[in-house]
DNA sequence: GCCGTTTTCGGCCCGACTGTTTTCAGTCG
């Protein structure tokens, strides 16, 4: 499947054209055939033999040719060719906030700046004043970016997004001067790293909500203020835009500053073709421009011949053209979680009791637990040896025997050995209510080596579900090197659920793979990975995860009964 | 570079804010 490596290499061509400074709509063409090509649901090497490259969205002759030499040789001449034109690090230069392509391009031509620490040091020289576009204060803007950059990278994880968001409108909400308040872009989408939070609030008098936002005890710097907008960086860094419209366009502008920017970008499109302009104040006629709905999204998705799309979905992948059929899939809520299978005890290297575990479930309204703690190779783990397998399953009877509206299951997370064998021989697996397996070491191995290891442990009899399937550690680990198709299959064929990993971290599967996996027909289960009772309510992560795949209740394991599910593991009642 | 029940050529989403400018280009979302 070469999908990725053809979207990344248009996604690096746009840059480079834009750094030469090609027209904005040609790099755009070349952005929006990469976005198609990465969310394709099929191999783009079998669409390029069958000739049906044309038939993708954004890609025309000129692409079609390109896609195919890439598909074809691995390489693209046309790209080796930019890239001698323009220096990598140069490219680089765009994660800089406040530089786009044609600063860039000024620095480059002018001041040969080619990398991040040239551009740091003709800034500390006052070099960028004497260039036309650029003054002292650009020089400043630049170093900060810079910082910033090196510190966090850009990015933080959706749990440190989401928490800082939500303590932000907490703050809000006590103004009185507000009427409405939401959370908007990727946090309200929740993709597993959110760059910046953006709020937006409606109210009759935006200078009075705007100067009550920026004295939030938190806020370390004012980035920019305007009349209606407003932009913060907190003590940790993260940066906290602020809207503020009027009621009736507060729908539209929720829409707006949700996005993402391809979906919004389509949606303007079709409102242009039927007669309308969209923009975040409403949807107004564009002949006359008179106003005609802004109030709540809904009203805006249906004005445009739309059935309510949910946040979680606004990625241009499709959504769009199924909610004009009215075929969007009800995905799964929050709400629909009757427990968590994946919990580590202090059995082996969680740190709370089983009682701790089973009333903080309670208090989440679950119907079961599954504690599924790690194997006897795992020793730094604290893996459990046979015997105190059978301790543990003794303790969690008991257990069972005195609580109410709440069950234990006894499982555990054994390890995938790199040839492929389980850490527990099938004695021992028969004796658990479940069993949740998953990889904890030698991550390096080769695509071929990796997918017979899983598939190997997925094809043992007593084998429920694969926990964390790819691995990765956002920011951290790359995800493992695997065939997910065979991976898919396996997993259809043998009855195994696939997890989605809700430790906001890991998030594995993600959104696309679930998404295509779904497809295939696989099944599967969100679990925590909990080490910590704190760490029970990450489940709303996992979930959101699953929104973003398209899945359903129907697809999850964990959203039905306990008298099914203990059906299902074949438990006695 | 793509695309077409307004068009095979001339469009391509739209607006706020900043910094460097004398009326606006660049960046961002």
């Amino acid at each position: 499947m070469k999908n990725k490596i053809v979207a990344d290499i248009l996604y690096q061509i746009a840059d480079l054209l834009d750094v030469k400074g090609d027209i904005f709509f040609k790099t755009r063409a070349y952005r929006m055939a990469a976005q198609s090509i990465e969310t394709l649901d099929e191999d783009i090497e079998i669409v390029s033999k069958e000739n049906r490259l044309r038939l993708i969205p954004g890609v025309g002759e000129a692409l079609s040719k390109k896609i195919k030499e890439i598909v074809e040789t691995d390489r693209l001449e046309y790209f080796e060719k930019l890239k001698k034109e323009i220096p990598r690090g140069v490219i680089d230069l765009l994660d800089i906030p406040g530089l786009g392509p044609k600063k860039i391009s000024l620095l480059y031509r002018h001041l040969s700046i080619t990398n991040i620490s040239d551009l740091k040091k003709a800034c500390d020289g006052g070099k960028l004043r004497d260039l036309e576009g650029f003054g002292e204060i650009s020089e400043k803007n630049i170093l900060r970016g810079i910082a910033l950059r090196e510190k966090t990278s850009g990015r933080v994880l959706l749990n440190v997004a989401y928490e800082n968001g939500n303590n932000y409108i907490k703050y809000l909400k006590q103004c009185k001067k507000i009427e409405k308040i939401s959370i908007a872009g990727s946090l309200r989408r929740m993709k597993e790293t959110i760059g910046d939070l953006d709020i937006l609030t409606s109210s009759d008098t935006p200078d009075e909500v705007i100067e009550y936002f920026v004295r939030y005890p938190n806020v370390n710097n004012v980035l920019l203020k305007g009349n209606t907008k407003t932009s913060v960086s907190l003590n940790n860094d993260i940066q906290v835009d602020l809207r503020v419209v009027e009621k009736k366009s507060f729908g539209a502008a929720l829409q707006y500053f949700t996005g993402s920017k391809e979906h919004n970008v389509k949606m303007r499109s079709m409102a242009s073709k039927k007669g309308l302009k969209l923009n975040e104040y409403g949807l107004f006629d564009k002949k006359t421009d008179k106003y005609l709905v802004g109030r709540t999204e809904k009203e805006v998705y249906n004005k445009l011949d739309l059935t309510y799309i949910e946040p979680e979905l606004r990625e241009n992948r499709g959504e769009i053209e199924t909610a004009i059929k009215g075929e969007l899939p009800n995905i799964v809520k929050h709400g629909d979680i009757k427990g968590d299978l994946h919990v580590h005890s202090r059995w082996s290297d969680g740190t709370d009791t089983l009682e701790n575990i089973v009333n903080y479930a309670k208090k989440l309204g679950y119907e079961y637990v599954g504690i599924a703690d790690h194997s006897q190779s795992l020793k730094i783990a604290h893996g459990l040896t046979e015997k105190r397998i059978d301790d543990k399953i003794k303790e969690i009877d008991d257990l069972n025997k005195k609580l109410e509206g709440v069950k234990v299951f006894c499982s555990t997370e054994c390890d995938i050995k790199p040839d492929g064998a389980l850490d527990y021989n099938n004695r021992v697996l028969k004796k658990l209510d479940f069993v949740c397996i998953g990889i904890h070491s030698s991550f390096k191995m080769n695509k071929n080596e990796a997918t017979k290891r899983i598939v190997k442990g997925m094809e043992n009899e007593h084998v429920d579900f694969l926990a964390h399937p790819t691995c990765r550690i956002i920011g951290r680990r790359e995800p493992l090197q695997l065939d997910m198709e065979k991976i898919f299959d396996t997993a259809i064929e043998t009855d195994t659920y696939l997890e989605i990993n809700s430790f906001p971290d890991r998030l594995d599967l993600n959104d696309t793979n679930s998404k295509f996996a779904k497809e295939r027909g696989v099944k599967f289960v969100i679990g925590t990975d909990s080490h910590n009772i704190s760490h029970l309510p990450y489940m709303h992560f996992g979930i959101a995860n699953a929104r973003r795949g398209w899945l359903e209740k129907d697809d999850i394991l964990n959203t039905i009964s306990l008298k099914n599910l203990e059906k299902k593991f074949g438990c006695d009642l």
